[in-house]
RNA sequence: GGUGGGGUUCCCGAGUGGUCAAAGGGAACAGACUGUAAAUCUGUCGGCGACGCCUUCGGAGGUUCAAAUCCUCCCCCCACCA
């Protein structure tokens, strides 16, 4: 099967440059395709995530993915689709980030043997000479078409205004594509639906300067079907890396996903074959989590490893009750389906020693102190209105003391509301 | 550089001397209903061992019994003109 039929039954595509030659040129040889990531933050979030699946199968249908960080335009800031100007990066900042991007990009891509590659455009754009630029490529580009790009006019026709440097940005793309065609003989560029105007003017500019034909595809911006933007929560985004968003609390991300959302987001976000997902249609009810389940063990075990995946649905298991999953859903799914005693290891939890509860706690105190909630404030309004729970028995009084007789084993499970636990063990002392 | 308009609690946005911890909306959090879903309805939504006290309205001073509101200086943003 050809990528471009993968891609685009999988919900991967939005537009591209051209249909018949790129198939073709996907029947033909090994095709080397690049997507570029900012540095803008120390981790990816799961907004990028179809980027990366995008390269990740062009990799296992044999072409190779080169995944480019934007170590130098970074340093610029890509106007398109923003609102408000990009905050500035330090060169340090910028290092660093990319340092981590690489990291989190090799759980999804083989980069042996160039298999794949990554590569870092600061590595040709900081060196680069302003007046040969202007001369060699700026001559290429016509401001005045520029301006009418869709993602110069949000920024143009706001209060703000779009700053030079800004402007700039969708020349250095262009000049990355004309870079990575000419020393890698790379022909195709993918991006999120926002990228089509600086890919475009990539393949115009190799086509100007080499006279020879680059390829484009856009994939859509996939919102949720509350109309939302990926990995938006209260605690801000979902991140890919461990330390700032653990794998429990990824994999309650995706468990907790809109009905709506399961198809297609098995369909994009795990590598289960397209005749099981279709089969989730069917799926009503209690199955529904079912099939939540195992988008989230999935998806869980892409990026933390199929242990912590494990790990999380155990704990979900423990504090939400077993579910068994029946072989007939997404039969080739690896989650555990055998009936398994929820030993939750990934449960948030803080140590006390005994001492600390030898006189016992207001119950308010401990859920402030645990984080369970923000302030004294909100631990009291919690219990007040009847969301806070110890060992699963509401908690009466904001006064209520938790104290040793509260300890079940080593262990004081609390509760705020249906879905966030947290347990105080004990420490030995 | 000139002129004018602005900066309010997580976000948007009212408020032009006391009745202001500050309308309204969104987000968020809880409760009911459920399937760890959506929708809906209800309540909460600065801090504090809490019918009271403390800290907030760009920053620093000042006027006043009383300031988000008035005055002075400063910082930042925007528009138009140059």
């Amino acid at each position: 099967m050809n990528v471009l039929d993968i891609l685009e039954e999988r919900g991967f595509i939005d537009a591209k440059t051209h249909d018949q030659e790129l198939r073709d040129l996907f029947d033909r040889e090994r095709v080397t395709g690049y997507i570029g990531f900012d540095p803008t933050a120390s981790s990816l979030h799961i907004g990028s995530l179809v980027q990366i699946m995008t390269l990740a199968h062009m990799q296992r249908n044999g072409h190779q993915p080169i995944a480019l960080v934007g170590g130098g335009t970074g340093l610029v800031g890509d106007p398109s689709g923003r609102t408000e100007m990009r905050k500035v990066l330090t060169l340090d900042t910028i290092a660093e980030n990319v340092a981590a991007l690489k990291k989190q990009l090799s759980k999804f891509i083989d980069f042996t043997d160039d298999r794949a590659l990554m590569l870092n455009n600061a590595d040709w754009l900081v060196g680069l000479n302003y007046i040969h630029f202007l001369r060699d490529v700026g001559r290429h580009f016509s401001v005045n078409r520029m301006i009418k790009m869709e993602s110069c006019k949000v920024r143009l026709d706001s209060e703000e205004g779009l700053s030079f440097l800004e402007f700039n940005y969708m020349i250095l793309q262009a000049y990355d594509f004309l870079e990575l065609f000419s020393s890698r003989n790379c022909k195709l560029q993918m991006g999120g639906s926002d990228q089509w105007g600086n890919i475009v003017a990539g393949i115009e500019l190799i086509h100007r300067m080499k006279r020879e034909q680059a390829y484009g595809i856009t994939s859509p911006l996939i919102t949720t079907s509350s109309g939302e933007k990926m990995g938006k929560t209260a605690g801000g985004a979902v991140w890919l890396d461990p330390e700032r968003t653990s794998p429990y609390e990824y994999y309650q991300y995706w468990v907790n996903v809109d009905d709506r959302d399961l198809q297609r987001f098995l369909a994009l976000y795990t590598f289960l074959p397209m005749q099981e997902i279709r089969e989730t249609e069917k799926l009503k009810d209690a199955d529904m989590n079912m099939g939540k389940s195992v988008l989230a063990f999935e998806t869980t075990a892409l990026v933390h490893g199929r242990e912590e995946a494990i790990k999380a649905y155990r704990s979900a298991v423990s504090v939400f009750g077993a579910r068994n999953i029946p072989k007939s859903i997404l039969p080739s799914s690896t989650i555990p389906r055998e009936e398994a005693g929820g030993e939750d290891q990934s449960v948030p939890c803080t140590a006390m020693s005994r001492n600390d509860l030898a006189g016992g706690l207001p119950a308010f105190k401990i859920f402030h102190l645990t984080g369970m909630a923000n302030s004294g404030g909100a631990a009291r309004r919690l219990i007040e209105q009847g969301g806070a729970y110890v060992n699963n028995i509401r908690v009466a009084a904001i006064d209520q003391l938790v104290s040793e007789k509260d300890l079940v084993g080593d262990e004081i499970l609390l509760r705020s509301g249906k879905k966030k636990f947290h347990k105080i063990v004990l420490e030995s002392a």
